[in-house]
Parts: C-alpha cells; sequence; structure tokens
DNA sequence: CAGCAATATAACAGTTTCATGACATGTCGG
DNA sequence: CCGACATGTCATGAAACTGTTATATTGCTG
C-alpha cells in the first residue's frame, strides 16, 4: 500500500462480531481504525478524533445511523466527511435514498469486502487524492479503480463486472494464492450461495477477456488449492 | 473431501454467545474452527481431531482450563500444541499462573478480536509458518505458503498437492525424523485410511521433484523409523 | 557373503480436479 | 416488451493426481 500516511476510517456497527470483521479487514488493507458500538459514541468520536471517513450501519441503538449521517451532514465542520451507510436489505436502501441523508454512498448487505474497499478508496480519492493509489499495475496489465477500466499493453479490455472485481482482488497481492471460499467471500460478498465451481467458470471468462488482445494468460492454476495472479 | 488447507482452530469456550462470536470471527478469517463446551469434550477433540491451536478459556465447568492447558503441555504428543489461554480477571498473578501451566499467550478479556486474531498468527508463525503464508528455508530451498511456490537454487519446482504439503511438513522441523503414521495423520489427514506404504511412494515423488534440476536429495531415510529433510 | 527385511521405483488404473461450451434465467436500459 | 449483457449451473472431456501392486534395490545381521 502506497499511503503516505494511514487513512483513518471510523467503523460504526453494533454487532461486534461484523465490526471486528470489517475492522480486520480495514486494518489489513493499511487503514487506521477506530470503532464506535452506537450512534453517541462515533458523534463523540467524530469531534474528538476525526477520521478522514466513516462506515456507518443504518440500524443503531438509540441514535440511529440515519440521524447520525444527518447530524454529520448538518454541521459544517464535518460535512465534508465522507458517510458509507451499510444497510442490511436492498428494499431499505430505497428508504434510506428517499430520506436524502447526505451519505455519500451506500453499501448493501451482504457486501462483497473487495466492493466496499473500493467505495471506501473512490470516496477517499475525492478527499485525501494522496493517501490512495488509484491504479494497479501487473506486468503489462493496468486497472484503474476509479474508471473501472482494464487495460493491457496500452489496449483497453472488456471485462464484466465481477470478472473486474476478480481482477482487482488478484492485483492486490500478486501471486498469492487465493483458494475458491476466500474469492467467493471477496468478490461474491459473504453470505452468499453460489456453487464453489462457479468460481472456475469466471476464472475462465477472466482469462479469455485477458487474452482478447493476444498475449500470455498470467493466471496461474494451483490444483488442489485455488488460483493466483503471476 | 476435506481440504486440510486452513488452519485449524479449537475454540473452548462455555458460554455460547462468546464461543461463537469467536468461532464466526475466526471462520471469517479462514480457519477451520472446532468447538468445545468443557474441558472434557476439549481433551478428547484434541485426541481425536488435533487442531493447529487452541484458544483456551480459564473459567470452564468441571475440568477447569488451566487443568486441561496442563494436561495438553504434559503429555509429550500434544506439548508442541499452541495454546492461548482467556480470562476475565487481569491480576498479574493469574497471568503468571497462566503461563506456569504451560500456556503459549495469555489473553484478558474484554480482549479485541484482532488483537487475539493478531496473536493466534503470532502462535501459528512460529509452529506452522507455511499454514498461514509464511515462507520456510532450508538450504536452497525456498517454500512459500502464499504463492504455493517452491524454488530451488532460485529455479522453480513442480510439484503436486500432496507433495507439497509433504514438503512443508519437513521444512517446518528441519532435521526431525517423522514416521510414517505422524506423516499420514500430517499431510493426510486423519479418519483417512491410506496404506502406509503409500508414503514411500510420495516420498519418492518428492524426492524427485526435488531433484529435477539437479542437485542432491536432501531427504533422509531413517530405516525403521522414517524419514526427515536434512 | 547369504539371507532377510525394509525401502525404492516403475507402471497402471481409478479418481479427482479443472477447463470449456452450452443454456436458462435474470437484469437493465431503451 | 425487447434485446444485449451478465450470471450461475450443468455436462463433458482432458489432464493431473493418487493409491496400490509388483518388482528391483538397498542395507543390515550374522
Amino acid at each position: 500500500m502506497s499511503a503516505v500516511e494511514q487513512p483513518h476510517v471510523l467503523v460504526v456497527e453494533d454487532e461486534p462480531a461484523q465490526r471486528e470483521v470489517l475492522a480486520y479487514n480495514l486494518e489489513a488493507e493499511g487503514f487506521a481504525v477506530s470503532r464506535a458500538g452506537n450512534g453517541e459514541e462515533a458523534l463523540l468520536q467524530i469531534r474528538e478524533n476525526p477520521p478522514d471517513i466513516i462506515v456507518l450501519d443504518w440500524m443503531l441503538p438509540n441514535v440511529s445511523g440515519i440521524e447520525v449521517c444527518r447530524q454529520i451532514k448538518t454541521r459544517a465542520e464535518t460535512r465534508d466527511l465522507p458517510v458509507i451507510m451499510l444497510s442490511a436489505r436492498s428494499e431499505e436502501v430505497d428508504r434510506v435514498r428517499g430520506l436524502e441523508t447526505g451519505a455519500d454512498d451506500y453499501v448493501v448487505k451482504p457486501y462483497s469486502v473487495a466492493e466496499l474497499m473500493a467505495r471506501i478508496r473512490a470516496q477517499l480519492r475525492r478527499t485525501r487524492p494522496a493517501a490512495i493509489g488509484g491504479q494497479l499495475t501487473f506486468e503489462d496489465i493496468v486497472l484503474d479503480g476509479e474508471t473501472h477500466r482494464v487495460t493491457r499493453d496500452g489496449k483497453p479490455l472488456k471485462l464484466g463486472p465481477t470478472e473486474f472485481r476478480l481482477l482487482s482482488t488478484f492485483m492486490e497481492k500478486p501471486g498469492r494464492v487465493w483458494n475458491r471460499e476466500q474469492l467467493l467471500d471477496r468478490v461474491w460478498g459473504r453470505d452468499i450461495y453460489v456453487d464453489t465451481r462457479t468460481v472456475d467458470v469466471h476464472i475462465g471468462r477472466l482469462r479469455k477477456a485477458l487474452r482478447q488482445h493476444g498475449g500470455a494468460d498470467p493466471l496461474r492454476t494451483v490444483r488442489g488449492a485455488g488460483y493466483a495472479l503471476g
């Protein structure tokens, strides 16, 4: 991670298990993480030690996430603080949208870690561009997280959303072997039921996409273990 | 067939809620988790299906955590099993007593999951580096658990899943002699019936793979006992 | 050195794992 | 409502891997 200084994320989530999983993932990505288990705590922390971005669960005891968000966006000194809302169901997203709380982005549970990460980066890119490297590079492949574009040897590649997330996962740690479970968690999202063999199919599609202008297959199949880039 | 890929953690905690939160978090991190609600169950599981590490609550009904730990550390065959003790008390006296029973680390409740995770990794890094994606080195052989790559004298070696696991086992304790039963347990997994002679065959295959670019055979046959690396 | 037991190796057949194309379903914008 | 695109599952065939057996070799004992 090429952060000059670690971006600081505040995670507001009342369910300890989910909070910790999220915090752990963020820490693993090189973020500095603070935690809050409820709205009051969140508002207090924002005043005492303002983060660079907030990931806010919609459902919170007492002061709801919506209310927290509203307060953040009302105060002049915190108005620029990016807020990403987490919501449990897709129907609720519409309600949240309707309420116009001013959140900068919404992520629906179950979300893929990769997706949330990408959105956090997208927000930070807006406010702290220096802290985030917008592009990932591996050999002649360049992936731009902001524009969602991938090029190989300068030529643009056409790939679907799933293939894009797959590739970004691989490109974050070139060489690392991911097993199918890990890829499902990361690319598809936790708590989603899909056959693990489906991963194979998408790997195949990604391979095809990467070869569309010629060039060798950069993906490596590790029999009995999973897949890796390079 | 059970993938012996993920490190296996045994959680011993009598309070179901706490046990599940912990197990959930561990599973989210990619560990394979077994659970035990009391000391007897824990000891039984350790015998039947030994984990790579144990997270052990101090306070347990009947057989206390201390006693479980003492028994683990008394037996020769489980002495190397890392134990992390969880305790509600924070007095120094307890810490000392906990470590006296032979626990490898000690975490005081309430603990942060991230911290516990870090300590688990630290223990595994010590005892089973390859299991958490570390690198192992022996002479000119390098095995990387993260990329699943093995090189000798810089040149990549091609080996199948079983040979890979076999080699990581040897490389975790260079010089140690493993008999065929132990190798079967560790590389093939319990509850799998294969002829012990099969080990010989795979040792042969591993030897061939290690010699594929020339170089001496680093494996040592100990007649009547088993095999060792170096 | 002969005889014996343990180990090494080669060959083989069965099984598992993976790659790929086809297809039904679902989604989204027009 | 249609059509293009995306997605998950399945069927099939190929390739890699595995366990066993049979046979050769080795090392030890006396």
